[in-house]
DNA sequence: CGCATGTCAGGCGAACTGATATAC
DNA sequence: CGTATATCAGTTGGCCTGACATGC
């Protein structure tokens, strides 16, 4: 028998999950400083993109954000209370509704983001853009691997074709 | 300007999280079919692992399997009405309780690992164990990283120092 | 005594399923 | 009519903070 390990497989799952968990532990302070959820931000993340400064449907929302439905639902009630996001009713299609981060959404998007650009640069100071680079790639390629061959059930909420695939990437 | 984009950021907790999601999708069923929770599977799973077959120190299972120690208790509550886990306190140190898989527990992780196997396979087969090597690398000391910083407060619950640091690697 | 361990108590935001208006 | 969109209604499991019993 050969003393050479193989190769082992890990726990994927647990380590993606420690991955994220560890990062976010840098940032959490500052969302719940300021009462956001991990939730609340992603969302708010997500309307602060340029591309979406005219607002999203709530569905593509969802995806977005990686949130079902009726957690979205919830989720904006609360933003739409505390002022951050604003609801409207499409005009072309009234049974879709368009979500836009407020003035004050992105007030507290443009407040945050510079500790959090911080963050990054102090993560890439350790790794090295190589790293970095590979990093997201190959999370991009397990994502889209992953994605491509689904059991059942085809997306979220609904609207079967996602339009967008590998479009906005910044953040 | 120079039309080259010189290095954009993502949004790593995000990418973190759709990776994650990504792979669990095609778990989560065969979970749910037997009962599980997520968090009572990261728990089975760290208990069944060979070198914690004598058992484990809830602190110690918690940050394993990254629970908080109340919503570990939670957990251990019904997984051991389930007959998953078995609690016992422990002789030298009756403050602390040792968590061991009962055969039940290890009989449900052997019915399940063949899935999961093949699901590694299968995600091997496309991305080449290379790529896989390094995004379990750089996982790790993103991880490694993310923790040596802390901010304050040492760890989950209680027990300063843990005694392991890149042991177990398995699953 | 101070400190560590695990649990309890409680509130809460979110996951999730299923049903329901509304509009296409 | 059937389908799609978003929300509602309601349950549940887990997050999380603070307090607590117990034993070191």
């Amino acid at each position: 028998m050969p003393n050479q390990t193989p190769f082992a497989h890990r726990n994927l799952p647990l380590l993606l999950l420690k991955a994220r968990e560890a990062v976010m532990q840098h940032r959490r302070p500052a969302l719940r400083a300021h009462g956001l959820s991990d939730q609340q931000w992603r969302v708010l993340r997500v309307l602060a993109e340029p591309a979406h400064a005219q607002g999203l449907d709530t569905g593509r929302l969802a995806r977005e954000a990686h949130l079902l439905g009726p957690s979205l639902t919830g989720v904006l009630t609360r933003m739409e209370r505390d002022g951050l996001i604003r609801r409207a009713r499409r005009e072309d299609d009234a049974r879709r509704s368009v979500v836009q981060a407020t003035q004050g959404g992105l007030a507290l998007v443009e407040s945050l983001s510079p500790t959090i650009g911080a963050h990054y640069d102090d993560i890439e100071a350790h790794m090295g853009q190589n790293k970095m680079a590979q990093l997201y790639a190959l999370l991009d390629e397990l994502i889209a691997l992953q994605q491509s061959d689904l059991p059942e059930e085809t997306n979220d909420m609904g609207e079967h074709a996602t339009t967008t695939l590998l479009t906005e990437a910044a953040a």
